[in-house]
DNA sequence: CCGTTCCTTCGACGTCCGTCGTAATATGGC
DNA sequence: GCCATATTACGACGGACGTCGAAGGAACGG
């Protein structure tokens, strides 16, 4: 509250000490989560919010991604109208070593191995 | 149906290569069952049903054990009247590399680490 | 047999989370 | 200023999951 009426766009990404296990592991136990993890394995660099391909509406993908920053999994910043995501790669491994580095291979994984009829 | 009066009371401790990332993040994402994970591993050897200190009915922790087993995490066999349950550490690593024993680590420290008074 | 112990099955209930549509805000270009 | 674009905030809804208690089956020891 009190906040001027024009809000200058921050983010805050919390820092890898203030993330639980619970907090982290509930993160990447959405698909949704998973696959926005997978395509910005798969990119390399970042991407802006509306490049993805998800199966749900944007609201929805906001949430997620808001879900995501808060467990340090990704990092967000603004950029002009968009904002952009990066996957936070080494943060976590102090905290929760070899973690997140397996999750994001299994993520990977899961999705260019999708053509697996069995 | 048709099934014999006496159940054998046999367990079947599914193949690794049924289950899916989505099974065994969902199984891992909670604390009833990161407890049990991590009194298996700092046990060091197979624990039946009821050894176990878990804040939840019998019933429920019946649930939990079915999760963990249904997603790999745990075997479990019959030993007389009790049900033993096992970690079952790098059957997983095949198709997850380095998941559950990053998982396993993060839940020992969880649970050791636990008089964290800031 | 009979009782005890150990665990499971079955409904039922409550809550949390993913989902959506709509309305609102910020930025950039004209 | 004004419009278009990109994203967020706010309620609301529905289904899924964790939880329980009560009843039941299985093994062991008398």
């Amino acid at each position: 509250m009190a906040r001027p009426k024009t809000t200058p766009r921050t983010v805050d990404n919390p820092s890898v000490a203030e993330v639980t296990l619970q907090q982290l592991l509930e993160a990447v136990a959405d698909p949704v989560r998973r696959s926005v993890i997978a395509q910005l394995a798969l990119a390399g660099h970042g991407l802006s919010c509306g490049t993805f391909d998800l199966p749900v509406s944007r609201s929805t993908a906001t949430h997620h991604f808001n879900v995501l920053r808060e467990a340090c999994v990704i990092s967000q910043h603004y950029q002009g109208t968009t904002k952009m995501n990066t996957l936070r790669p080494d943060d976590l491994d102090a905290r929760f070593p070899g973690l997140l580095r397996a999750v994001i291979d299994s993520c990977v994984r899961e999705t260019t191995q999708v053509p697996e009829a069995h």
